[in-house]
DNA sequence: CTTTCATATGAATATTTATTCATATATTCA
DNA sequence: TGAATATATGAATAAATATTCATATGAAAG
């Protein structure tokens, strides 16, 4: 697995020990991939605004105070990511969240947020 | 709150009473902090490890297939954020997870990244 | 006290990523 | 059909970030 540790291994049957159980390589890039979507303050801002209902590219950009381009970029990749969904309603897209998990998570990254 | 945003507001009383209950712009900073720190493949494995059991740099470089040096440097910012203590015995310094909230929030990000 | 080893750190580099700007698409309305 | 509007998109720029490399620190062992 590893070429690259330059130190001797300390505690071999601990690490042996740990990657028994380690999640797949592809599980940990999933789940990186997921919190980094997280990991934006313009992304938690319409995350926090979906979380209250559904609305359009044009209220969210006002909310978040950015501009609708830019607004349109993040939702893109919140949509990738499979947090959002969108119905298009005439000329305007609505988007909502589309993952009962998302206000979990947002609540307990608040639970270590609010203890520092 | 806002002069970015060109086109016109379409739902006022709509945002409005979202910007009523908005979190403040440091709680939603903070958070999106925290997030990005979960965020990386790295720390998500070294977290992965540490759920586990505490363990010193050295074999926690060999777990998550990096060098002494990288994983000091990510070791850092997981302090930082206040997810990981350490303790030095002799020449040996020891991590652990600092915050029970991290296997809660792990988990809850697993279950939205095997819902996929 | 000198060497060795585990870890930390700073600077440099390479990569990723957010935003902006210009432009495209698509829908409504005149 | 043509103008106006909401949103999307691609390319460019600017900023943030992970890793590497060289070196520093600090403890233990000789």
């Amino acid at each position: 697995m590893n070429e690259f540790c330059e130190c001797n291994i300390i505690h071999k049957e601990i690490v042996t020990k740990i990657q028994k159980n380690f999640p797949k390589e592809e599980t940990i890039i999933n789940l990186a991939e997921l919190f980094k979507v997280f990991g934006d303050s313009s992304r938690m801002k319409i995350l926090c605004a979906l979380m209250e209902e559904e609305l359009c590219v044009c209220d969210l950009s006002y909310i978040i105070g950015s501009t609708p381009s830019a607004t349109s970029h993040q939702l893109r990749i919140l949509k990738q990511a499979k947090l959002v969904k969108y119905q298009k309603r005439g000329k305007v897209v609505y988007y909502s969240l589309d993952d009962h998990h998302i206000k979990e998570i947002y609540e307990k990254g608040l639970n270590h947020v609010e203890e520092i």
